[in-house]
DNA sequence: ATAGGTGCAAATGGTTTGCGAAAAC
DNA sequence: GTTTTCGCAAACCATTTGCACCTAT
C-alpha cells in the first residue's frame, strides 16, 4: 500500500507546537503574516518560510481550515466540529460566522441533480451589517 | 452630487471592444492570461496590463463576474441573468454550473438571523463527478 | 483641447523553494 | 545514522503601477 504524504512520519518540532498552539488559541482567523508576528514574540528566530510550510502541512493533515476572506490573502483557523460559513461586512470588514442546517439540504439537492459527490463546501457571503447600514443616513 | 469612478466617462477603445467580445463569446470562465492569449490573436499589440486594467473596469461596471475556481488565479465570465454557482471536480477539474432556489431561502435565513444585508453570494463546492468516481475502482 | 487609455518595463506582495546547517527520531 | 525540518535568501507568479506617448471624445 502506498503511503501518502499526509501519513508519513512527522517529527514534532518546537516550531510546530508553537504555531499550532497560536492557531488554536486565536479567536479570529489568522493570515500567515499575523501568525508569524505572534510566533516571533515567543520564538524570535522562527522564519516566515516555516510558517508557510507548516500551514500547508497542518492543512494537509486536516488540523486547520483555509479560507479566503478577501481578495489577497489566505486565512487559517483551527478545525472545529461544526461546519460553519462566513459573512463579511463590506463596511467594517467584520467577519461573522454562522451555521445553518439549510446548507445540507442544498448540498444534497446539488449532489442528486448533478450526480456529484461534494467533499468541500465554501459559502462566502458579503454585504452590510446593521451598524454599517445605520451609519449610511 | 459626487460622481463615482464607475460613472465617469469611459471612452470605447478597440481594446475594450475586443476584450469584451471575447469574454461574451467564451463558453468557459477565462483567466487573464487566457483572455490575453485569445486577444493577441486579433490584436498582436495588446498588452497584458490592458487586459488586467479592463477586467477590473468591467467588473466595477458590473459587466462581468469574478470567481475563484482554484487557489491561484481569478476567473471571469460575462454577467448573465440567472444567479448560479460552481461545482469543481477534484479529479478532472471540470466545472459544472448549477442553480438552485434553495440558496435564496438560505440567504434570507442568514440575513434574518444576523441582521445582515447580503449583497454578494459565492458558493463553491468541490468534490468528484460520476466519471471520476467510477475511475477509482 | 483634454481627460482618459495604452504599451512597456519595473514594482508589489503573498507564497514557494533550493540549499547547507541543525534537529528529531 | 538517517530522515526531515529549519532559517535564509532568492525565486515565483499573478496582479498592479509609473511613465511617456497616444486616442477617443
Amino acid at each position: 500500500m502506498k503511503i501518502n504524504r499526509n501519513q508519513r512520519r512527522r517529527p514534532v518540532t518546537p516550531q510546530r507546537k508553537l504555531l499550532l498552539s497560536i492557531i488554536q488559541e486565536a479567536q479570529r482567523h489568522l493570515d500567515a503574516k499575523e501568525l508569524y508576528r505572534r510566533a516571533i514574540e515567543r520564538d524570535p528566530s522562527i522564519s516566515l518560510a516555516t510558517v508557510y510550510r507548516n500551514l500547508r502541512l497542518f492543512k494537509e493533515q486536516g488540523l486547520i481550515e483555509e479560507r479566503r476572506l478577501d481578495e489577497t490573502r489566505r486565512y487559517y483557523e483551527s478545525k472545529r466540529s461544526g461546519e460553519h460559513q462566513h459573512l463579511v461586512c463590506r463596511g467594517c470588514g467584520h467577519v461573522i460566522e454562522f451555521e445553518t442546517p439549510l446548507i445540507r439540504n442544498l448540498i444534497e439537492e446539488v449532489e442528486r441533480q448533478n450526480n456529484f459527490l461534494v467533499s468541500r463546501v465554501e459559502l462566502y457571503l458579503e454585504g452590510y451589517c446593521r451598524e454599517c447600514r445605520e451609519e449610511r443616513d
